[in-house]
RNA sequence: GGGGGGUUAUCCGAGUGGUCAAAGGAGUCAGACUGUAAAUCUGAUGGCGCACGCCUACGCAGGUUCGAAUCCUGCACCCCCCA
């Protein structure tokens, strides 16, 4: 019931660093639990985390368990990996919420049903138990310092000269080493896996568990995501983009995607979806004769949008995306506007102002919030950047009446190439 | 304590009595081009019923003058040199 996902991984190259490769290989012949960790430090997953996801994902078809791991009490202290600076530490209450609202968010990637699904587990659980006396004696007797100092993680904060590290940022490398042997005593689990830059926690739970227990766990991980202009993948220019459709509606999820470099495009199809093998080489070879088609990005952004936001997330932000590029605006209602215009700012104006001579197109912008005065809304139209409902104005002494209403009360107002706001008339 | 220099629009930075809403650059915005890309080119870039008009602006407060970013006085902050 295995297939062999050691092979897939290694295709769409997912392999970075692991422990000897036949043994795990050997060991994933039957059916394994395998864990990736999940910080909890937002409200929301992001797209920084698709990767684990999809890494346990892909375990999961291939027939293995899969444990999410959420960091409730690692969280609480902070890993110094890839981080030059000492960390916020986060409130109890803070975890607690966040923890519950990544749980609901992991469903769309993970099946947790039934004996064989997935797992969820949070670290809190066991860790808050521990005194810190017996952890001392059961867990850190076990760690020479030595060999923790010389862990990239540690070794960079101690050469950096002004940040430094606190003896609290120092134990995380334990508390990561004691999850994994937690979850190897109470669920078999003997495969973790981790971005490029947990490889020193994984190592040092393996390590920790062959001085507990004598048994020889195994460790993998991924090579991080980064753009070919060396950004994170994921951000934008106002933020992360998240995975809940609350704080990153799914059109803008969507248009993130449409809009990865071609650069990028190969390696995002390969790591964060799972189209077959052919499909992604065939996606290859149209990006490099057609590259202006981006049937890559469209893809891609189809495959993931689907996954993350559902079909109907899917349906939303394509329509969205047809009418955000030109098509008119007719022929819709209130209610189909305020969907596809969810991300867009929005005024209320009384409706007596469309009445008599109507409202000045220069004020529509005005009160849109598009333009900071009127000297810039007559700007905007002379330079020929000024719409109402995706048609060209020219004229800036023209007047909107109600026969400029896209739908019942809504008229749409666009400002150069892609900056939209509504207006809505009520009363 | 003494001497010198500075403070200009979003930022950098010119401007030393009228022709200064203030050169130039960056940024930003728009347009063309384009693949919803990058690069490039063009234009715009204090407000206002904007074609010649008015208002607000050159650290702050006063003053000289028909007229000040520009001169004078005081104040604040910054930098440098000497003690």
């Amino acid at each position: 019931m295995t297939t062999d996902i050691l092979a897939d991984l290694r295709w769409r190259e997912l392999l970075h660093q692991s422990t000897d490769e036949a043994e795990l290989a050997k060991l994933l012949a039957a059916p394994q639990s395998a864990y990736v960790g999940f910080d909890p430090t937002a409200e929301s997953l992001h797209v920084g985390h698709m990767m684990g996801l999809m890494t346990l994902r892909r375990f999961q078809n291939a027939g293995h368990r899969a444990i999410a791991l959420v960091g409730g009490a690692t969280g609480m202290v902070g890993d110094p990996s890839g981080k030059s600076q000492e960390r916020n530490l986060l409130s109890v209450d803070d975890l607690n919420a966040n923890v519950a609202a990544i749980k609901e968010q992991m469903g769309r990637f993970l099946d947790f049903e039934g004996d064989s699904g997935a797992r969820l587990v949070n670290n809190y659980d066991w860790m808050s138990r521990f005194s810190y006396l017996d952890f001392l004696r059961d867990i850190g007797k076990h760690f020479p310092v030595n060999v923790m100092m010389t862990k990239d993680s540690v070794k960079r904060r101690l050469e950096g000269s002004d940040a430094g590290i606190s003896y609290t940022e120092f134990s995380y490398m334990l508390l990561q080493a004691y999850d994994f042997a937690y979850l190897f005593e109470h669920h078999d689990c003997r495969l973790q896996l981790g971005g490029s830059d947990q490889w020193g926690n994984i190592t040092a739970g393996i390590d920790l568990v062959r001085r507990m227990h004598g048994q020889h766990l195994h460790g993998a991980t991924w090579p991080l995501l980064t753009k070919s202009d060396g950004e994170k993948m994921g951000k934008t220019a106002s933020g992360a983009v998240w995975l809940s459709a609350q704080k990153t509606s799914p059109y803008q999820f969507y248009q993130y995607w449409v809009n990865v470099a071609d650069a990028d495009a190969g390696k995002c199809l390969r790591s964060l979806t799972e189209l077959p093998h052919e499909e992604i080489e065939a996606l290859d070879q149209s990006r490099a004769e057609a590259p202006q088609q981006r049937q890559s990005q469209k893809r891609l952004a189809q495959w993931i949008t689907q996954l993350v936001h559902g079909e109907p997330g899917l349906r939303a932000a394509e329509q969205a995306t047809q009418v955000f590029f030109g098509q008119p605006i007719e022929n819709l209602s209130d209610a189909e506007l305020t969907e596809i215009f969810s991300d867009v700012p929005s005024q209320t104006l009384a409706k007596d102002r469309l009445g008599g001579d109507g409202l000045s197109l220069l004020d529509a912008f005005v009160e849109a919030g598009l333009v900071k005065s009127k000297g810039e809304a007559r700007r905007r139209v002379k330079e020929g950047g000024a719409y109402v409902n995706n048609h060209k104005r020219t004229d800036f002494e023209q007047r909107l009446t109600a026969a400029d209403l896209a739908s019942e009360t809504v008229m749409v107002l666009r400002s150069g190439k892609k900056k939209y706001a509504l207006l809505r008339f009520e009363g």
